[in-house]
DNA sequence: CTGAAAGCGCTTACAG
DNA sequence: CTGAAAGCGCTTACAG
């Protein structure tokens, strides 16, 4: 592999030349930088990124820290890596993927090593132990998600109390009175995940605002267990007029359900669902839902990173992206709910 | 950050000393051991990797080549990932993400910017752009994936033409004289992924050696149309009586047309197919099939990239990932096809 | 058993 | 407009 010296050499001028060059910090002679340009092409030279990174004490390089071993519906977790990664490459970094069962020591070690400039913390816990060693040795870092309180730590996240609001207009707005809070299982909340707890808060500050009944319903944990319930839930006798999903889970069964009892959503039961567009594709879901835009978020994420790199300085950012409806019409319905009412 | 000089001067002791007792690569007394010892935990001393990495001419970073964009089934790339990132981890390596939308040129970039020691190249085709350049300049690579002509890369999979012929001796046993052979879609065939065409061609030559008569049908590409597409398939007066699926889409939405159509699997249409265990469960498929086993295939690339670097010599390296059937006892039925004839 | 020195491949003050 | 030199933080022959 070449180096800067070979190029040098081969361009007969000094080492500091060609990275000056390659830099473009200060004014060259049009001969020294052909010169320069054509041994480049002819040694087939790219930069050492190791070797520049010990001299700059910069890596280019990202980390993404995981909770992949806990990630509660994991087919939603390569949408945020493929984002994430993206974003990452457009602004001139590499992604490292952090994972260990102990995800605060795997911070910590990062951190210490040097591997990475900044961290992409995801799935980030009220009370999260990888905030941690953040907060004892500041270190430039992004939460996605919203604890309340991040630290010094930038944080940015899909605005789920937004999204659970704007539901629940949806379904007031529709004359209903009622509606099950179709929730993630019970250890989603105990564990602290934002996303779950700022959406059940919101959902039931403005439930009470607009004058409808919500009811909370746990959900199981695992996917057969989650169909197996929600069959149990709209096969009885009490059946409920309005379902407010907000499980991955439950909102990709939900169809399969559903078409098993014979009801139709928006017709014999509303269903408006918070889930992403991406998930939407794979598993067919046809309704009503705000779209947890896992793309934005992460595409924020990695601006709020590379911008406090560039300028370390400012207080924490917090950034809500702006969730939006899209009404696949099942926000109606049973008849005795009739909008306008 | 306290460097190993830091650490030396504090200790009363040189950095190669230092480094020396960090390594254990020559005898120390235990005297200058325990002073160095105490000054690493003084300090909180850690060796910064990427020094170490260009005086070692070892980075101990492995890069994953994804073609995220062209995933087939996303949800299924995210256990790969896990599973390459575990086995990474417990290995002493890290793991970089590369992507790019030219995924050759993400490769040779990254060769030749000395980033990674080693590459694991996921969703390997038939003739995969991401070969050319390692074939131009060798470098430690694995593909996950079976290509005609790996060239000098190592290359692991699951071994998809033992699966198809699992499946099909089950059919067979099972008393079945045709079935259909649920594909991917064209394009998938068409852009070379060798897992589709080592199972077709494999369920092809097996069939005929037993005497069935397999029929190809081909799917759709998105999921809501492959829903249809089952469901036009089976909704006929010609309803195939057995099904060799191979097409997780289809396989994901198979129960739900059965139970559309008030077909039973195992009674009036025989299914059996190959997918992950994850994915069945994210879906709750109940078929009888061969599990793809991404954690076994994930690891033996770790391991054969990381055997690879620890002693380059060797010929290429082609490893099998033998499939187990898992009987769920939707193998049988029609009644006219019985068991044993 | 331990240390002084060289060098991995860069970048950037310093000097002209 | 260009070059010689220092140094980022390590590891490892070389020497004793």
């Amino acid at each position: 592999m070449a180096t800067i010296g070979d190029v040098a050499r081969e361009a007969g001028v000094s080492p500091s030349t060609v990275s000056y060059v390659l830099s473009g910090k200060r004014a060259i002679s049009a001969e020294t930088a052909r010169r320069v340009n054509e041994a480049i092409a002819r040694l087939d030279y790219t930069v050492h990124l190791g070797a520049r990174a010990l001299r700059t004490a910069r890596t280019m390089t990202l980390g993404v820290v995981l909770r992949f071993h806990h990630a509660e519906f994991e087919p939603a977790m390569a949408t945020y890596l493929v984002a994430l990664a993206d974003a990452a490459r457009e602004a001139g970094y590499s992604l490292q993927l952090i994972t260990d069962e102990d995800a605060a020591a795997a911070v910590g070690r990062a951190v210490r090593e040097q591997r990475v400039d900044g961290l992409l913390l995801l799935d980030v816990l009220e009370d999260d132990p990888r905030l941690e060693p953040l907060r004892r040795s500041p270190f430039p870092a992004v939460l996605v998600g919203m604890p309340p309180d991040p630290g010094p730590a930038d944080a940015v996240d899909l605005d789920f109390a937004a999204a659970a609001e704007l539901l629940v207009e949806h379904l007031a707005d529709r004359g209903h009175e009622r509606a099950t809070l179709v929730r993630w299982a019970p250890e989603v909340y105990a564990a602290g995940h934002t996303f779950a707890l700022r959406f059940a808060r919101a959902a039931h500050a403005r439930a009470a605002e607009r004058g409808l009944a919500l009811v909370d319903h746990d959900s199981p944990t695992t996917p057969e267990a989650v169909r197996a319930d929600l069959a149990d839930l709209l096969g009885g006798d009490d059946r409920p007029s309005a379902l407010l999903v907000h499980n991955d889970a439950a909102a990709a069964m939900l169809p399969t359900v559903l078409h098993d009892l014979g009801l139709r959503a928006g017709e014999d039961v509303a269903v408006v669902s918070l889930h992403s567009a991406r998930l939407a594709s794979f598993f067919a879901i046809p309704f009503t839902s705000v779209e947890s835009a896992p793309g934005r978020v992460a595409r924020g994420a990695v601006e709020l990173l590379t911008s406090r790199l560039d300028a370390a300085a400012g207080a924490p950012a917090r950034r809500l992206v702006v969730p939006e409806l899209v009404d696949r019409g099942s926000g109606t319905g049973p008849a005795r709910a009739t909008p306008g009412r």
